[in-house]
DNA sequence: AATTATTTGTGCGTATGTATC
DNA sequence: AGATACATACGCACAAATAAT
């Protein structure tokens, strides 16, 4: 009996209907205004009401003399900002450089801007990022690394607000569990797989594993580690595998007696990454552990860092130029086509290089 | 006497000349329709029509049993875009990381989005990205890198539109000539002139310069260099300076031949920038010529690759931490004052390292 | 090329409803 | 409670643009 509703807006709601259930499309011409007042047993004053409601959201648009048509314009999607989001950890050291230059490749010969922001691989970074992409709604799509990926993550919630607006999301390198999103990445159980098994076909059995504990990436490298250890038969000595954390990675030199206590009884050790590697390698030349002589160390991710270390680090190959454009190509395709499957895992090779000793 | 425009238009325009003088402000109760109706001696109705008009232009607001309000989206300026563009040469290498990291910090904790874009140092993506940001005018300003500065430049006339569109526009590290826009970077001419005076103060006497001819960076840098020989009252030998251009830089071992018959009487040369003289330095080393005791090198910009070469070069310091928070900084500063005065020249300092050799 | 019918745009009139102060 | 404000709704007449004849 609350019969609040205007009278126009029977008109406007028709013709939404009508829309949606595709019974009227874009480029249609509606009826004209006298016909639609006889259907409607209302004045000709009340349907250029609601006509005029219709033109301001930009359903339609009216022509003198001609008559009003539906536009393209539909209600649903709003426009485009032709901007892809790309979010990383950081910018200036390690792959990062690379994989945006490769993205910003593809995002603009597609006719897309590339939006850059970075975490620095903190929580407060990331969520002042997400939530200005939900307060100003600037973004078609969002290219982002996950922060602490290992970790309970708070800024999940963000994430889902992001998903249930429909803007397309793809991680890099990682993603979070209990997230249905899409991810471009290399197989990090694979490469720690292929990095455990390289040192067992070179005849090390007492093997280290070094890995970033509040990152998924690192559970998966170790898992891969784990597996590889296992199917040759190895024992699994809980104090040869080394957790760290992002905090650590920055003052390697308060973990160095820590680590190399834990080392010591090992020929090799599967690192992380680059980064760690090359902080292992200053380690050791500082206390006089020569490498590969006295240990063995292949990492993971074969960035410069690997390639120029003072002894030039087998890796296991981070396929950084494929990775980015694999991520740019899918974000483009995913923004056309909401049900595109954007997953895509790189099956990682090695590189090989001097820091890992044959046996025997 | 072409009466075209109609009756409620008067109201319109009205309420917009009002707000432009300032007669009518943010906020203000606009008369009553009735009040208006009087006034303009139009029917109620009509003045019902202007008031739409004004309130789908987002100019007024209205409140039933309330009012008429002016709403605070003044007509004139159109919604911030929230978006700075950064647009450099490269991405991936060299000084480049360093300044989009410390941009885009100031320019994200303003509360803006950074936009990247590169141009690889071509006139046709540096045409294609201006012309982007034309049609689309989606960024609130651009810092940008400009393209080959040395030579001139066929897509100025893009930045004059952009200019006369005011949206706020500062160089980095170098700007075009008759074009009267900001730029913050450092003074190449003293950078020239303080690589020289180190040699000269080193003894030197007889000394080669390398410069880009593409780039006014390198102009500059072989001004200062002029300048400081004259000085020190030496002599210019036009076969001690080489002219170098961007496509050279990525095929040095073309020029090896070329420019090691221009230096040999040379006992130190000031090289345009470090990558240059990296290659330098590799070249000597295949040609048995030692660094510095048969020749020393001075490079420009203090990059990684000045610091981690197998040389240590001496260089001169490009402040690039200070440079990207600078431009950053003064852009947003641009942005709200229109006739701020963006410019800024660092003073360049030496990082001396191991590259030159005290002669007597 | 001109005419005519159709369609939207402009302008005003009246009456009543409903929210605000 | 009453005055005032905007909102809805219907009525009519004519203008201007368009499209078809």
């Amino acid at each position: 009996m609350n019969e609040k509703v205007p009278k126009y807006m029977e008109l406007v709601n028709w013709v939404k209907l009508k829309l949606e259930a595709g019974e009227l499309n874009t480029g249609d011409k509606l009826y004209s205004e006298n016909q639609l007042s006889k259907m409607f047993s209302m004045s000709r004053q009340t349907v250029r009401h609601g006509i005029s409601k219709l033109e301001q959201e930009g359903i339609v648009e009216r022509i003198q003399g001609s008559g009003t048509y539906l536009c393209n314009k539909g209600m649903v999607k709003q426009p485009k900002t032709l901007n892809i989001a790309v979010v990383t950890t950081y910018v200036d050291r390690y792959i990062f450089p690379n994989v945006i230059k490769e993205m910003e490749k593809v995002i603009s010969s597609a006719g897309y801007f590339t939006q850059i922001a970075f975490t620095y691989n903190t929580l407060e970074r990331e969520r002042a990022i997400l939530q200005k992409f939900l307060d100003h709604n600037i973004v078609d799509g969002i290219i982002i690394e996950p922060t602490k990926s290992g970790l309970p993550n708070p800024n999940i919630e963000l994430y889902r607000q992001l998903k249930r607006r429909k803007i397309p999301i793809i991680f890099i390198n990682c993603y979070y569990p209990n997230l249905d999103l899409p991810h471009v990445a290399m197989d990090d159980r694979i490469a720690g797989l292929l990095a455990v098994n390289h040192l067992i076909e070179a005849g090390h059995k007492r093997i280290a594993g070094i890995f970033k504990a509040d990152d998924r990436q690192g559970h998966f490298r170790y898992t891969g580690f784990i597996k590889g250890l296992l199917s040759a038969g190895l024992d699994i000595h809980d104090d040869h595998i080394i957790w760290i954390d992002t905090e650590d990675t920055n003052h390697m030199e308060d973990n160095e007696s820590r680590i190399l206590n834990r080392i010591k009884d090992c020929t090799a050790s599967v690192c992380y990454n680059d980064e760690v590697a090359v902080s292992i390698v200053e380690m050791c030349k500082r206390n006089k552990i020569s490498i590969p002589q006295q240990l063995s160390i292949i990492s993971i991710d074969d960035s410069d860092l690997a390639a120029y270390c003072e002894i030039p680090l087998t890796s296991i190959a981070y396929p950084i130029k494929e990775l980015g454009e694999k991520v740019a190509t899918n974000m483009i395709q995913l923004i056309q086509n909401y049900n595109f499957d954007a997953n895509y895992d790189f099956i990682p090779t090695i590189s090989m290089r001097d820091s890992v000793r044959r046996l025997r």
